[in-house]
DNA sequence: TCACACGATGTGAGCGCTAACAAAGATTGT
DNA sequence: ACAATCTTTGTTAGCGCTCACATCGTGTGA
């Protein structure tokens, strides 16, 4: 394929300065373009790396900047939507400022394979840590085990989270750094939205106890139904996928034959909801109004399209990586810099699940 | 949080050697698991890096020994099932023999951008290079660009491709290793399936053109048509997502509303084609038979439950990180292994999608 | 004309580790 | 008892790069 054995050593600097005919400093100036390199040195020096087709060996910077430039995500085991999403705008996020990002996947969102995912991290010097989706077993483990490496946790956030969060919530770490979605305002719209179209009370698909965005989203369902004076019916949980939502709802079915409208934790239980009303003969949205949590790009396609709240999993990875930054490179320049605040708005998307409630 | 001021510097090789009263390579060598080195010094040692809380520098270690213990894997901007999976299995498979794993993630799957990945991965001094589920002009890109780094495809691969593929098939790059799923053989299935449910023919929505996956299924399928006998529909193509399922089967419905049989290259095409399916009053399994591919998990919630092929990506990555570690460590113990072919084989799960043919 | 500044370049040290060899001490055989 | 051997430990030299500083030249102002 390539003509070039990969046996022969890759060129160093110190080959390029030979060739050129300078000392391998200049040849690292030239690299790291230092304005104080004359145009004839510089144009020797790079003609003779492009000639050796030299590239700068990254471990040797990083041992002697002492900084590897990479960035370490611990996600889980999970092809939700939502976590790759993230996952993939943090790597973006970081490749525009020149961060590499290493992955590790915890099999399981339990403190243990945190903190094993956490240690294979560290073998590799990362720089800071980003967590994505964390349950609450798993972020205390993570703060304990830190020791100092800079961390922020994305995606389990209720609105008001920058910086170090508010005393007083029950929520991820108290003084650990953390962006997120607006999950509490984006169970909040859904009930909400369900509430004005007549439905007299909301029935809840929580997700898995213990996760810090089903917690939220369940927090922001009660606590609109409890402002709206409404009877708050026991939340059935799943574990966020479509077969928990499948059984869930036949449990809530069993419970309350009579319920009108129900809010799922996310979009895959959404759809098991939808089929376990099918199967009950329940039409949506005529007898059965569903809202979903994510918009997974799928929703629109569901039977009838879903309506859900569209969460902006981008701009949290962004976001993140812009915090994480300032944490590790203080006072660098404005690279992503993320606006004031650092929870990202969800947005309710209204499609065909939803309608009137058949009780009035 | 952590009792640990992130300005002290973390102690070296050198601070725990002092300590303990020992050289630092004696360090070294308790750090390595050296066989020689005494019980009580041993002992020492590990007593001085417990109370320094020391943990080896990868950056420093890598240097030295001209290997950084990372594999790099390149995918692209796309929340699919079967991408991610594999990713998922990738790292952990990595992880197993103690690599970690860097992410750099193409947000098309264009020459350009791959390049650029590759870039990315390359200053960090990866080992070796596992691609994910390439476009054919990525895969040209990518092994014009390695000059000599490793690097194994992943998922794009028909039946018989073990290491470098036998010349005359037009698929991967000749000569570039490779291991992957079956897809002309699980695109066979789907359609023999569907024959032998009484079917004159089978419809195909395809992938997009120019991916391997998405090429090799309409091959099988075609393939499989022919040897039957039957006439070859012009396959619609669409983009992997629902919304180009959907409007893919409308296309098909216009041309040949008679169609009673489709194989959608992938699920969510498949779910949108239900969506289509259904807003033109046909009804599935009766009218029209639906087979899907991936077997995503949502698949079994699919109204009708979808008939699909089910791919082991998680085989698919394992095999491709003891492939890839052949490569970069030859020699070197058995460690993942996997067994001689380096294709996986795929599996028809069979739902009520598919049903007799209506025309008999 | 000389002092001073400044731009361009080179020199040396060291980042934290491993590899290769050297130097002790313990053990063995004869 | 002495050489031969093995085990345990230490010493030295890099890995390929950046940083801090030294050096050389050229231009400027008095």
């Amino acid at each position: 394929m390539v003509p070039m054995r990969s046996s022969d050593p890759a060129p160093v600097m110190t080959d390029v300065a030979r060739l050129a005919g300078v000392s391998h400093q200049t040849v690292s100036r030239v690299v790291n373009g230092s304005p104080h390199v004359s145009e004839p040195t510089r144009a020797k020096v790079m003609a003779a790396m492009e000639q050796l087709g030299y590239r700068r060996n990254g471990v040797a910077r990083a041992l002697a900047m002492r900084r590897s430039g990479t960035l370490g995500v611990i996600t889980f085991d999970t092809v939700r939507y939502g976590p790759v999403s993230t996952l993939y705008s943090i790597e973006q996020a970081a490749g525009s400022v020149g961060l590499g990002v290493s992955i590790a996947v915890a099999e399981q969102a339990t403190s243990d394979e945190v903190v094993r995912a956490l240690a294979r991290l560290q073998d590799q010097s990362v720089e800071g840590i980003v967590a994505i989706a964390p349950r609450h077993d798993a972020v205390e483990a993570l703060s304990t085990e830190l020791r100092g490496l800079p961390a922020v946790l994305v995606g389990g956030v209720h609105g008001g989270g920058s910086g170090p969060i508010a005393a007083g919530d029950e929520q991820a770490r108290p003084g650990q750094p953390a962006v997120g979605i607006d999950q509490r305002g984006g169970a909040a719209a859904a009930t909400r939205h369900l509430l004005d179209l007549g439905h007299r009370t909301v029935h809840h698909l929580a997700g898995p106890r213990g996760w810090l965005d089903a917690e939220w989203r369940t927090e922001g369902w009660r606590a609109t139904l409890e402002e709206a004076g409404r009877r708050v019916p026991e939340p059935v949980a799943g574990d966020w996928s479509a077969g928990s939502g499948y059984a869930a709802m036949r449990e809530l079915l069993a419970v309350d034959p009579d319920l009108s409208a129900v809010f799922a934790a996310n979009d895959p239980m959404a759809l098991g909801a939808l089929r376990a009303l099918d199967e009950a003969g329940r039409r949506v949205p005529e007898d059965v109004s569903m809202v979903g949590f994510d918009d997974v790009p799928e929703a629109e396609f569901f039977r009838p399209p879903l309506t859900t709240v569209r969460q902006h999993f981008t701009e949290a990875g962004r976001r993140a990586v812009g915090m994480l930054l300032d944490m590790i490179r203080p006072g660098d320049g404005p690279a992503i810099r993320p606006g004031p605040p650092a929870v990202v708005p969800t947005e309710l998307v209204v499609r065909r699940s939803t309608g009137p409630s058949p009780h009035r």
